[in-house]
DNA sequence: GATTGTCAATACGCAAGCGTATGGAAAATT
DNA sequence: AATTTTCCATACGCTTGCGTATTGACAATC
């Protein structure tokens, strides 16, 4: 009954696999190397079968893709709920996402390459429905501060905005998250720019107002 | 001079192709559906040939894509030099660049599919170089408004990050570009708050400077 | 007008990757 | 103990797409 899968070296005993498992190792390719990396022989051999086992866990290739996307969603619903949502002073809970969104997360490479791989109908469903689900409470954490609805709105969709770039940034960049000391000053830098009471939002300090 | 190819109808006569042809059909989709798309039966049809054209003009995919990135790259920059880098002020510089990037033009979206394929080095190598030069630009003009060096650093990649985040949002809420009065509306709204003189850094209006 | 060069069509080989069919071994059930 | 269920291996067929080889047509040049 021993067995030597579920992650490459981990010889506890285990049967057999189940859904999760491929899941978990689908997220971790998707992570990666995208969607369109994800390839079922790859996976197997990762997991220590062969074809014959995934397809008896799922009828295809897209089936394993969608319960792996739900499951990454599901999870960072829940991160989002235990870290941010429960915080109550909006300031603060604006600067907690902030921070959060620096963290070198699965969840955020993911994301990250669900931007890229979005081709797919079902890869570019989950992606709009998450954005729309994140961008809410975003647009909530700034009309708690005071923004009206178009206020918030506008400065909900720059700020994520902000995220979205910040992670192709630092892949770009770099190639790799790398959560020094920079990226620390630099979300501070983000924070207070972005974050801000209302009536700052009319005040225009800069002489583009003369000129353009 | 005249042909009926390159574009789908376009009935004028070309006795043959030249690698330009090639390389523009390529952009074009790359622009709408990645690299990953590019395949070569594929533009051949477009353009009206067969594989046998394609691999007298280029040895092979890789060539082909490389080059049409080469041809996308000078276009790009001649258009910021054009536009934006004739620009005295650096408020009105720093306004325009916001402007163009929210243009619909094919060189922001062959920018968006990039960033999503760049698994191939061959792509990332592009990316990357292309994103550094922006940089480079958009830096200085925070530093011909004041800013000292670090802060035109944090802030140029901040007003990129939000130019990259847009792309994707766009794309990821539309699913297209939609330039209209809302957009123009965003811009202004992001410009009010991305270009500001360097002393309001400093100025936190928000209370996270007590809380955090 | 014969030859050479330019550009393209057709046919082929080959690898990757999905999905299916079938069989087999171990575990669970009866 | 026999049988059924669970899980996986092996082998196969099929499609897509790259790259090559060969041939051909039309133009340019000699």
């Amino acid at each position: 009954m021993m067995k030597q899968n579920k992650a490459v070296n981990e010889n506890h005993k285990k049967k057999s696999l189940n859904p999760k498992d491929w899941e978990l190792a689908t997220l971790e390719v998707i992570a990666n190397q995208g969607v369109s990396a994800v390839a079922v022989e790859t996976i197997a051999k990762v997991l220590g079968v062969t074809k014959g086992s995934f397809y008896w866990h799922f009828t295809n290739r897209k089936d394993l893709i969608v319960a792996a996307l739900k499951r990454w969603r599901d999870e960072d619903n829940k991160i989002i709920k235990q870290r941010v949502l429960s915080v109550s002073d909006p300031y603060k809970r604006l600067k907690t996402w902030f921070l959060l969104s620096s963290e070198p997360l699965q969840s955020h490479l993911i994301y990250a390459t669900l931007l890229a791989d979005r081709q797919h109908s079902y890869v570019s469903k989950v992606l709009k429905e998450v954005t729309v689900e994140r961008l809410k409470y975003l647009q909530q954490c700034y009309q708690d501060i005071g923004y009206s609805e178009t206020q918030a709105k506008q400065q909900s969709l720059l700020a994520y905005s902000v995220y979205v770039g910040y992670l192709h940034m630092t892949k770009t960049l770099h190639g790799q998250f790398k959560h020094d000391t920079n990226v620390e000053q630099y979300v501070k830098h983000v924070a207070g720019q972005l974050i801000h009471p209302p009536e700052s939002l009319s005040i225009e300090l800069s002489p583009l107002n003369s000129d353009l």
